[in-house]
DNA sequence: ATGGCCCGTTTCACGGGA
Protein backbone atom coordinates (compact mmCIF):
# COMPACT_ATOMS: atom_id res chain seq x y z
CA UNK A 1 0.00 0.00 0.00
CA UNK A 2 1.61 3.70 -0.77
CA UNK A 3 2.47 5.14 2.17
CA UNK A 4 3.60 8.88 3.36
CA UNK A 5 4.94 9.54 6.59
CA UNK A 6 6.41 12.64 8.53
CA UNK A 7 9.22 12.05 11.47
CA UNK A 8 11.06 14.99 13.58
CA UNK A 9 14.13 12.97 14.35
CA UNK A 10 15.92 16.13 15.90
CA UNK A 11 19.12 15.37 14.69
CA UNK A 12 19.35 13.05 11.76
CA UNK A 13 22.81 12.34 12.12
CA UNK A 14 22.62 10.83 15.73
CA UNK A 15 19.35 8.77 15.09
CA UNK A 16 20.25 7.48 11.56
CA UNK A 17 20.43 3.63 13.30
CA UNK A 18 16.44 4.19 14.38
CA UNK A 19 15.73 5.97 11.10
CA UNK A 20 16.91 3.02 9.15
CA UNK A 21 15.02 0.96 11.53
CA UNK A 22 11.85 2.44 11.00
CA UNK A 23 12.46 2.51 7.03
CA UNK A 24 13.10 -1.32 7.26
CA UNK A 25 9.92 -1.79 9.93
CA UNK A 26 7.55 0.10 7.83
CA UNK A 27 8.91 1.01 4.46
CA UNK A 28 6.96 3.95 3.81
CA UNK A 29 7.16 5.39 0.19
CA UNK A 30 7.68 8.87 1.40
CA UNK A 31 9.43 9.92 4.83
CA UNK A 32 9.40 13.64 5.23
CA UNK A 33 11.78 14.42 8.47
CA UNK A 34 12.10 17.93 10.42
CA UNK A 35 14.89 19.04 12.28
CA UNK A 36 18.04 17.09 10.69
CA UNK A 37 20.40 19.19 12.23
CA UNK A 38 22.60 19.40 9.60
CA UNK A 39 24.02 21.00 6.32
CA UNK A 40 23.37 19.60 3.46
CA UNK A 41 26.94 17.72 2.65
CA UNK A 42 26.24 16.14 6.44
CA UNK A 43 23.28 14.05 5.53
CA UNK A 44 23.52 10.76 5.59
CA UNK A 45 22.23 9.88 1.69
CA UNK A 46 24.42 6.95 1.05
CA UNK A 47 22.76 4.96 3.75
CA UNK A 48 19.36 6.27 3.02
CA UNK A 49 20.00 5.34 -0.48
CA UNK A 50 21.21 1.91 0.14
CA UNK A 51 17.86 1.64 2.00
CA UNK A 52 15.97 2.00 -1.38
CA UNK A 53 15.45 6.04 -0.91
CA UNK A 54 17.07 7.00 -3.79
CA UNK A 55 15.60 9.89 -4.36
CA UNK A 56 16.67 12.89 -1.90
CA UNK A 57 15.44 16.27 -1.51
CA UNK A 58 17.31 18.18 1.50
CA UNK A 59 17.65 21.61 2.54
CA UNK A 60 19.54 21.53 6.17
CA UNK A 61 21.22 24.30 7.87
CA UNK A 62 23.71 24.38 9.93
CA UNK A 63 23.59 23.33 13.79
CA UNK A 64 19.38 23.79 13.52
CA UNK A 65 16.27 23.15 11.70
CA UNK A 66 16.13 21.42 8.34
CA UNK A 67 13.93 19.48 6.69
CA UNK A 68 14.44 16.44 3.68
CA UNK A 69 11.98 14.44 1.80
CA UNK A 70 13.34 11.10 1.08
CA UNK A 71 11.75 8.75 -1.37
CA UNK A 72 11.41 5.10 -3.19
CA UNK A 73 9.64 7.38 -6.48
CA UNK A 74 11.60 10.19 -8.70
CA UNK A 75 11.30 13.66 -7.11
CA UNK A 76 10.47 16.64 -9.15
CA UNK A 77 10.15 20.32 -8.79
CA UNK A 78 12.03 20.02 -5.80
CA UNK A 79 11.81 23.72 -4.13
CA UNK A 80 11.89 25.53 -0.45
CA UNK A 81 10.31 28.72 0.41
CA UNK A 82 11.65 30.85 2.60
CA UNK A 83 9.74 32.67 5.51
CA UNK A 84 9.07 35.81 7.66
CA UNK A 85 12.36 36.74 5.55
CA UNK A 86 14.45 34.90 7.99
CA UNK A 87 16.93 32.78 6.20
CA UNK A 88 16.08 29.41 8.52
CA UNK A 89 15.25 26.14 6.50
CA UNK A 90 11.64 25.02 7.54
CA UNK A 91 9.79 24.01 3.91
CA UNK A 92 10.68 21.73 1.17
CA UNK A 93 8.05 20.63 -1.43
CA UNK A 94 8.73 18.24 -4.39
CA UNK A 95 6.65 16.42 -6.79
CA UNK A 96 6.21 12.62 -6.82
CA UNK A 97 3.61 9.84 -7.95
CA UNK A 98 4.05 6.92 -5.02
CA UNK A 99 0.58 5.14 -5.92
CA UNK A 100 -2.02 7.43 -7.34
CA UNK A 101 -0.92 9.95 -9.91
CA UNK A 102 1.09 12.82 -9.19
CA UNK A 103 0.88 14.73 -6.18
CA UNK A 104 3.26 17.57 -4.16
CA UNK A 105 4.16 16.93 -1.15
CA UNK A 106 5.01 20.09 1.46
CA UNK A 107 7.38 19.32 4.35
CA UNK A 108 7.05 21.91 7.04
CA UNK A 109 9.30 22.99 10.17
CA UNK A 110 6.48 25.53 11.79
CA UNK A 111 8.53 27.93 14.48
CA UNK A 112 8.21 26.27 18.23
CA UNK A 113 7.38 29.82 19.68
CA UNK A 114 9.67 29.95 22.66
CA UNK A 115 7.80 29.84 26.24
CA UNK A 116 5.68 32.90 26.86
CA UNK A 117 2.70 32.89 24.18
CA UNK A 118 2.52 36.97 24.15
CA UNK A 119 4.10 38.09 20.89
CA UNK A 120 5.07 41.57 22.25
CA UNK A 121 7.48 40.50 24.69
CA UNK A 122 8.63 37.49 23.00
CA UNK A 123 9.65 37.78 19.23
CA UNK A 124 9.57 33.45 18.59
CA UNK A 125 5.81 33.64 19.36
CA UNK A 126 5.75 36.54 17.11
CA UNK A 127 7.79 34.92 14.49
CA UNK A 128 5.41 31.66 15.10
CA UNK A 129 2.58 33.59 14.23
CA UNK A 130 4.01 35.82 11.37
CA UNK A 131 4.56 32.63 9.99
CA UNK A 132 1.19 31.35 10.15
CA UNK A 133 0.13 34.41 8.94
CA UNK A 134 2.63 34.31 5.93
CA UNK A 135 1.29 30.24 5.36
CA UNK A 136 -2.10 32.09 5.05
CA UNK A 137 -1.22 33.60 2.15
CA UNK A 138 0.85 31.57 0.61
CA UNK A 139 -1.92 28.95 0.29
CA UNK A 140 -4.24 31.83 -1.61
CA UNK A 141 -1.39 31.32 -4.05
CA UNK A 142 -0.94 28.21 -4.31
CA UNK A 143 -2.08 26.16 -7.51
CA UNK A 144 -4.94 23.75 -6.01
CA UNK A 145 -6.09 22.11 -9.40
CA UNK A 146 -3.23 19.98 -8.27
CA UNK A 147 -3.16 17.11 -5.80
CA UNK A 148 -1.10 18.33 -2.88
CA UNK A 149 -0.09 17.03 0.75
CA UNK A 150 1.64 19.33 3.56
CA UNK A 151 2.56 17.47 6.82
CA UNK A 152 5.76 18.21 9.02
CA UNK A 153 5.73 19.31 12.76
CA UNK A 154 3.60 21.98 12.88
CA UNK A 155 4.69 22.27 16.51
CA UNK A 156 0.85 23.39 17.16
CA UNK A 157 -1.94 20.56 18.99
CA UNK A 158 -5.26 21.93 17.62
CA UNK A 159 -7.94 19.56 19.26
CA UNK A 160 -8.39 19.08 23.43
CA UNK A 161 -7.84 15.69 22.48
CA UNK A 162 -4.55 16.40 20.68
CA UNK A 163 -3.32 17.35 24.22
CA UNK A 164 -3.05 15.58 27.81
CA UNK A 165 -4.89 18.16 29.63
CA UNK A 166 -6.01 20.95 27.89
CA UNK A 167 -7.39 23.13 31.02
CA UNK A 168 -3.42 23.00 31.94
CA UNK A 169 -2.54 24.01 28.28
CA UNK A 170 -4.56 26.35 27.23
CA UNK A 171 -1.67 28.85 28.34
CA UNK A 172 1.01 26.74 27.25
CA UNK A 173 2.69 27.56 23.25
CA UNK A 174 1.93 24.75 21.25
CA UNK A 175 -2.47 25.09 22.63
CA UNK A 176 -2.69 28.58 23.08
CA UNK A 177 -6.18 30.02 21.08
CA UNK A 178 -3.95 31.93 19.27
CA UNK A 179 -2.65 29.25 17.67
CA UNK A 180 -5.26 26.71 17.47
CA UNK A 181 -7.61 29.42 16.02
CA UNK A 182 -4.56 30.08 13.28
CA UNK A 183 -3.92 26.28 12.57
CA UNK A 184 -7.48 25.78 12.32
CA UNK A 185 -7.92 28.68 9.99
CA UNK A 186 -5.31 27.21 8.01
CA UNK A 187 -7.12 24.08 7.47
CA UNK A 188 -10.36 25.44 6.47
CA UNK A 189 -8.88 27.86 4.01
CA UNK A 190 -8.58 25.46 1.07
CA UNK A 191 -10.63 22.77 2.49
CA UNK A 192 -7.56 20.81 3.90
CA UNK A 193 -8.44 17.22 5.51
CA UNK A 194 -6.41 16.61 8.51
CA UNK A 195 -5.48 12.42 6.95
CA UNK A 196 -4.78 11.43 10.41
CA UNK A 197 -8.08 12.57 12.32
CA UNK A 198 -9.92 11.69 9.22
CA UNK A 199 -9.08 8.23 10.53
CA UNK A 200 -8.52 7.94 14.11
CA UNK A 201 -11.82 9.95 15.86
CA UNK A 202 -11.43 12.57 17.60
CA UNK A 203 -13.04 11.94 20.63
CA UNK A 204 -9.76 10.05 21.27
CA UNK A 205 -6.46 11.41 22.65
CA UNK A 206 -3.56 11.21 20.14
CA UNK A 207 -0.20 11.94 20.90
CA UNK A 208 3.21 12.34 18.85
CA UNK A 209 5.08 14.21 21.18
CA UNK A 210 6.27 13.65 24.78
CA UNK A 211 8.80 15.91 26.39
CA UNK A 212 12.73 14.79 27.22
CA UNK A 213 11.87 16.17 30.58
CA UNK A 214 9.14 13.42 32.22
CA UNK A 215 10.83 10.82 34.25
CA UNK A 216 8.61 8.06 32.39
CA UNK A 217 7.02 9.59 29.06
CA UNK A 218 4.93 6.23 28.84
CA UNK A 219 3.49 6.20 32.32
CA UNK A 220 3.20 10.31 32.93
CA UNK A 221 2.07 10.44 28.84
CA UNK A 222 1.34 14.05 28.99
CA UNK A 223 1.77 14.29 25.15
CA UNK A 224 0.85 16.64 22.39
CA UNK A 225 0.22 15.93 18.59
CA UNK A 226 2.15 18.36 16.86
CA UNK A 227 2.72 16.34 13.83
CA UNK A 228 0.31 16.29 11.27
CA UNK A 229 -0.33 15.28 7.67
CA UNK A 230 -3.24 17.19 5.79
CA UNK A 231 -3.80 16.96 1.73
CA UNK A 232 -6.35 18.37 -0.53
CA UNK A 233 -9.98 16.44 -0.81
CA UNK A 234 -9.49 14.65 -3.92
CA UNK A 235 -6.24 12.65 -2.02
CA UNK A 236 -7.57 12.43 1.21
CA UNK A 237 -10.39 10.22 -0.90
CA UNK A 238 -7.50 7.69 -1.15
CA UNK A 239 -6.35 7.69 2.26
CA UNK A 240 -7.40 4.67 4.36
CA UNK A 241 -5.70 4.37 7.35
CA UNK A 242 -3.52 6.14 9.33
CA UNK A 243 -1.30 5.26 12.62
CA UNK A 244 1.27 7.37 15.25
CA UNK A 245 3.89 5.10 15.74
CA UNK A 246 3.57 5.63 19.57
CA UNK A 247 6.54 2.90 20.47
CA UNK A 248 9.41 4.86 18.85
CA UNK A 249 9.49 7.09 21.69
CA UNK A 250 11.11 4.58 23.07
CA UNK A 251 13.30 3.26 20.42
CA UNK A 252 17.43 2.65 21.37
CA UNK A 253 18.63 4.68 24.79
CA UNK A 254 18.47 7.99 21.98
CA UNK A 255 15.20 8.10 20.87
CA UNK A 256 13.52 11.53 19.29
CA UNK A 257 10.92 13.44 21.35
CA UNK A 258 8.71 12.91 17.93
CA UNK A 259 7.44 10.14 16.52
CA UNK A 260 6.31 9.13 12.52
CA UNK A 261 3.05 9.50 12.19
CA UNK A 262 1.72 7.40 8.73
CA UNK A 263 -1.40 8.03 6.38
CA UNK A 264 -1.62 4.75 3.94
CA UNK A 265 -3.10 5.41 0.69
CA UNK A 266 -5.37 2.40 -0.40
CA UNK A 267 -4.75 -0.99 -1.72
C1' DA B 1 4.77 19.51 43.22
C1' DT B 2 5.91 24.62 37.47
C1' DG B 3 10.86 21.25 37.62
C1' DG B 4 12.63 18.24 34.92
C1' DC B 5 16.29 16.88 29.52
C1' DC B 6 18.41 16.97 24.88
C1' DC B 7 20.71 18.71 20.59
C1' DG B 8 24.85 21.11 18.03
C1' DT B 9 28.22 24.36 18.42
C1' DT B 10 34.50 28.43 16.96
C1' DT B 11 31.95 23.93 23.73
C1' DC B 12 33.25 23.20 30.13
C1' DA B 13 28.21 27.62 28.20
C1' DC B 14 25.14 28.92 25.11
C1' DG B 15 20.82 29.17 22.11
C1' DG B 16 17.06 26.54 20.68
C1' DG B 17 13.74 23.14 21.38
C1' DA B 18 8.17 22.79 23.13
Amino acid sequence: MPTLATWNINSVRLRLPIVIDFLDQFQPDILCLQEIKCQNDQFPRKALEEKGYIHQAVHGQKGYHGVAILSKTPLTEISSRGFCDIPESRHISAMTDFGHGPVTVHNFYIPAGGDEPDPETNPKFRHKLDFLAEMSEWFDDLVFDARQIICGDFNIAPHENDVWSHKQLLKVVSHTPVETDALNGLLARRNWVDLVRQHIPIEEKLYSWWSYRAKDWDAADKGRRLDHIWATRDVAAKATNAQVVRPARGWSDKPSDHVPVIVGFGS
